[in-house]
DNA sequence: TTGTAGGCGTTATCAA
DNA sequence: TTGATAACGCCTACAA
């Protein structure tokens, strides 16, 4: 059980050179000894072990994800996307579930470092000067998905969120809302919370209407019990609305929840549209007209630029991923 | 970039030996050079390389998980709950995406037995004979959850799934329903198919209500698009029922929407009761009265039951969670 | 308390 | 076409 090469040499009567030749496709063996190695290593079945490999030839074909969460949707199918292609290559994926605190990232990227990894995607987090350090001294491609980093040139594959705002609040607009609240999940996350805000202010303003901060929920995530609450604060204050834009699915929905148990109707009396276009969205009753995020392929890009960057040694362009309105049944219209 | 042990020892004026033991706090060093040496460290910024170290150990302090998909919530939240502990332990986790074909499943374990990790636990997948095969030659601990072998003597984690479809089935008979459908996910599934219909039916029986196979509902999966297309069936047909027990919450989710578009009220005039509270179930408007299957805990336990093994070397016992009616809203009794 | 040296399972460089 | 042999970076007897 676990023979290594050395048994496999002694037992075809050649050198571990040539069993070493044959395994890499190499050359310099006659076609018969390669026949008879070939049937010792499946008798013995033999597997070469990797942290050998990986020891002298300095690579491990595995990559390290770093991802806030696994159990939500938009994460796991970023994730999805990641281990499709890394595994279409070759590439094994250690998956990191950093949550919310900061301290475990800093541990995982101290283990991901000691294993060696071949790159590091991360997902949805804020880039500090300390993982920055770690990352450049592991010397190794990394890419980010779903976030940025002002701070260090560190490429990316995001969509521009403040268009993509812009886009889902125009929507709105154009079907003839000109009353519209925004939920926006957390504020002051420079991220995924700003560039929102800032799209849904400044698509209102190009129409030629009135921004009123009282009409911005701030919530502390985006999650679906936040959504929740959101809903009730507006409800409370009465906010007189036809529209809500959410910075997420998951806060749509927990307002589309509040909506219902209070008699709202969605979208006749309310209409709301959310962002990401998980699975949620298509499967939420009446079905969430959203802005899409194509976040399954935003994983493939994400490993396809990893090991182009691996591969050719140079820096690599970031890359914006277009949006797109899905409609479905949540947006009323004015007109017609 | 990347020192070794060599470069410490030399700076720090030791053999590496010396640096070796303090690196893994074993005796025989003055307190005076574990100073000096750990300040080489930092200063180097050094970082044992893992690989090596494996070599040496015989263990790599990571562990392989095959799941059918992450980006589903049934499956990411076992996955959450394996990474949460595995990591708490020290070990990293790979994940490996199996899909829905068997072929990659073999590849998968061929490259976790190359890179040597210390276990597996596979999620949701029949174990057939070549998996098993490579399985035994890996010889580390295997633990399987929400799955089960019957050739093969592997622990797993699960709930008692007949019993958990009888206690559904059971719970909307108490309400007064006696004209019940079952949606029953893959019929031909032995593990996650034909014990729930098994459960469903004695459910019934014992409570002498007739069995009628026309009103349990084949599909091919478990899936939300598999739920809409039962309960298009079961229109079609114009089942005469007041309640519908399905297999997963996916599939009772897309029952919802369409009885939602054909009008029918919930609960009103139809019950609906699912399976695994996903928190797809908790999002649902109205929100899904479901048997709960303990998802993150049960990953848990799986990798908790990998790691005793590992330690121990004796084969442990396999552990059935207990699951538990969720009542919410999608249910409707004829009492009171 | 410390150092020397052999070995973990490979690949790669020489010779032969 | 082959085979020794020196790395790769670490751990661990065994000596000192």
């Amino acid at each position: 059980m676990n023979s290594t090469i050395k048994d496999v040499a002694r037992k075809a009567n050649v050198s571990i050179a040539t069993v070493s030749r044959i395994l890499n496709n190499k050359t310099g063996f006659s076609e018969k000894t390669k026949k008879k190695v070939l049937r010792v290593i499946e008798e013995l079945g033999y597997q070469p072990n990797a942290l050998a490999r990986g020891l002298i030839n300095k690579n491990t074909q595995t990559i390290g994800v770093l991802i806030p969460t696994v159990s939500n949707m938009f994460a796991s199918e970023i994730l999805s996307g990641i281990e499709k292609h890394a595994n279409d290559l070759g590439y094994s994926v250690i998956v990191c579930n950093t949550g919310s605190i900061g301290k475990r990232t800093i541990d995982y990227l101290q283990v991901l470092s000691e294993k060696r990894v071949d790159g590091v995607i991360i997902v949805s987090e804020f880039i500090y000067d300390d993982y920055h350090k770690i990352l450049n001294d592991m010397d190794i491609p990394v890419v980010l998905v779903s976030t940025i980093s002002l701070e260090f040139p560190i490429p990316y594959v995001k969509v521009d969120d403040r268009h993509a705002a812009f886009t889902a609040t125009n929507y709105l607009i154009k079907k003839g809302h000109t009353k519209i609240a925004m939920i926006a999940g957390d504020a002051k996350d420079p991220l995924a919370g700003k560039p929102r805000i800032e799209g849904f202010k400044s698509a209102l303003l190009s129409s030629g209407l009135q921004i009123n901060e009282d009409y911005i929920i701030d919530c502390q995530t985006f999650s679906h019990e936040d959504g929740i609450k959101a809903m009730e604060e507006i409800l409370q204050k009465q906010l007189d609305i036809t529209a809500i834009f959410a910075s997420s699915d998951e806060l749509a929905v927990g307002a589309m929840s509040v909506a219902y148990r209070n008699g709202i109707k969605i979208p006749d009396q309310l209409s709301i549209i959310g962002y990401d276009n998980t699975k949620l969205a298509e499967m939420i009753i009446p079905s969430l007209t959203t802005v899409a995020q194509p976040l399954f392929d935003m994983g493939v890009v994400a490993a396809t630029m990893l090991f182009e960057i691996k591969e050719t040694g140079e820096v690599i362009q970031s890359r914006i991923m277009s949006h797109e309105i899905v409609e479905r049944e949540t947006v009323r219209s004015y007109f017609s």
